[in-house]
DNA sequence: CTACCAGCTTAACATACATCAAGCATTAGT
DNA sequence: ACTAATGCTTGATGTATGTTAAGCTGGTAG
């Protein structure tokens, strides 16, 4: 049951038996159908989420009602409004099953907690937030800079498995184009 | 002569004067000359730098030639190569004094072994990083959903010490945008 | 004082992408 | 099997920004 998150926490850092059993004693299992909102603008969030299995996305609605795909998470990623997680303001973010998924839920207080027992936890959070940071990065640079072209052969290059997955509008809005500029984009690759 | 990196960490943890003392023992001062490189790419990145006085830049150089500024750093700031400190890779950004400057180096070696000893430094970094993170999802949404114009004002509300501070040709930089075009959304301003 | 140069502006034209509107598959529900 | 919904494509037109080229201003070096 937790073989697959513990697999994804020792690539980082070693653990433990009792360690491993401290860390999924915090956990716990949360089913969840395609189309429902894990979070929603306004909740507080307590929690963040590993992808046992599923896919979701994280995304903003503006002033205008348009939405914009902050990220996507699939197997063994990491999921939550994470401003509203770390900062503990109310979360500004939506976040939806794109597919019928199971995730575990960690909790703020508790990882917290955790954090002064055993310290490697602090340390392979911040590396995943750095890496997270690093990424983004990346994402701002080409956003700037590389046209719609470019990011969608970036995004398929970086992530093939999700551009298998998960319908091309959503591509779309992720990379900041319309639906119709991407498939005129993918019509030009052929 | 430390006080003011001091008071700068003392607004996220609370420090010993001994921890303070340790702390400023691993850092030393480093003087820096408008138009001077402080990292180039290829450079191994053992530091990240605080700002005590003084204006910086931090860009990437594209493969075309141009230039992409991904970070300005005033005082109280830190700045880096992140990517290549974290990850401890050849830089890919340069690193460049806008204005002369005085830096704190604090050295990634130095700083890890402070981790093991003073755990709440892992957590005033990992604070720090959090912060980065979020304000760096803040620009993508800027970037993908916003006109030119929206940014150049949402910038001038979040930085106005920089906007005051650095040419406007930068400041296009930044935003993705060509001088000329600032220049035409500035004019439609007044 | 003069000449230069950095920083900013302006104008004419080009281009990438958005918008609007429609149509066409494929899949899923009844 | 029929219908509706979903996802993708296409065409005509509009708009923001890029490109190129030039000129203006204020400060600074000689």
């Amino acid at each position: 049951m937790y073989s697959q998150i513990l697999d994804h926490i020792s690539r980082d850092i070693s653990l433990t038996p009792s360690e491993k059993e401290e860390f999924t004693g915090i956990l716990s299992e949360k089913k969840i159908l395609k189309k429902e909102l894990l979070i929603l603008p306004g909740d507080k969030v307590n929690s963040e989420y590993y992808v046992v299995k599923g896919c979701l996305k994280a995304y903003y609605r503006d002033h205008t009602g348009e939405d914009h795909i902050i990220q996507f998470a699939i197997e063994d990623w990491w999921i939550s409004d994470f401003e509203a997680f770390f900062q503990e303001n109310p979360a500004e973010l939506y976040v939806e099953a794109i597919e019928d998924s199971v995730l575990l839920k960690l909790d703020k207080a508790a990882l917290e907690l955790l954090y002064r027992r055993i310290p490697k936890f602090e340390r392979f959070f911040r590396l995943k937030i750095t890496n997270a940071f690093v990424a983004l990065r990346t994402r701002i640079l080409s956003s700037l800079q590389k046209t719609g072209k470019e990011r969608y052969l970036e995004f398929c290059r970086t992530y093939p498995q999700i551009e298998k997955r998960v319908p091309n509008y959503h591509i779309a809005n992720y990379l900041g184009l319309k639906p119709e500029s991407l498939s005129r984009i993918r019509k030009e690759l052929t």
